[in-house]
DNA sequence: GACATTTATATAAGTAACTGATATAATTTT
DNA sequence: AAAATTATATCAGTTACTTATATAAATGTC
């Protein structure tokens, strides 16, 4: 019988490097498309809410408001997103995702979940087990990043 | 007493998921660096061994020859790594890390533990255990996505 | 062992996506 | 109403990419 490790405290550290790798891991993983890194972050975003002020997308991304405006507007000629005018701010552009938009979004995710569930077959049961156990604390974790 | 769910076979989606979310959390969190994605990613390819010839670095980025040639360049103008002829062979070129480059990384991991270190304080000792349990299973599942 | 092929990197020219600075127009504050 | 603030757009400049092509060393051919 192993011995119980449940009760182990977490190694930030052996967290970090072990995530560094997942994390690249994850990013190479859907290489069809050719959008950048920060498009796919806005898409994303507008995945999880739509629609969304410019304003409100600059606070989510590391790049500038010029960057912003510039990308939703490559993202609408693309047809991934719409711009749309505020009711309750006429200065304000409402950014909302197209059902295209959405597709791109899931199509990236479905094709990561097929990588992965390759990956996981080469692991054993326990080691499943272990990672399924600690998905909630691991769901848990990004809620707290997000502040 | 609850369940041991540790034999509960792990559910993809969910997986992909909860790293969906960390992965973003992952890449934005240190936010002190100017350097672009592609450029810390070779960095870090190069911490982890060094020396390494353009054309293997090539194999692990998702760009171009060109783009690593010109990348390679710039990180030895900022003195991150430097170039030397390859003496088993004339055309090629060894791409070494200098200590600076090193530091590069290790600050960045540095401020990225601290950064988990904090969020972890938010987590029960249950969920920090789960997760320490699963971490010799996410090692092992990154190492199966390098192939 | 010259000749053709392949391999490793560099260079050139063009483009896309950013930055910083400034402009415009709507809203809020005084 | 005027002044200050906020939300977005535009402009000019830069950086990091792309594709195509060049160069030079290594390898294979006969």
């Amino acid at each position: 019988m192993e011995p119980k490790t449940n009760l182990t405290d977490l190694n930030v550290s052996d967290f970090a490097m072990a995530f560094e790798e997942l994390t690249r891991l994850f990013i190479r993983m859907p290489s069809i498309e050719k959008l950048s890194f920060t498009t796919l972050s806005v898409l994303h975003t507008l995945s999880l809410r739509s629609p969304m002020r410019l304003s409100e997308l600059i606070a989510t991304e590391q790049v500038t408001q010029s960057a912003i405006t510039q990308l939703v507007i490559r993202l609408e000629r693309d047809g991934l997103v719409e711009r749309r005018p505020d009711p309750s701010d006429g200065r304000a552009v409402l950014v909302h995702i197209t059902p295209q938009g959405v597709s791109v979004i899931d199509s990236r995710r479905s094709e990561r979940i097929m990588r992965i569930a390759k990956l996981i077959e080469g692991l054993s049961p326990e080691e499943r087990g272990a990672i399924a156990s600690a998905l909630p604390a691991l769901t848990r974790l990004a809620e707290l990043g997000n502040e």
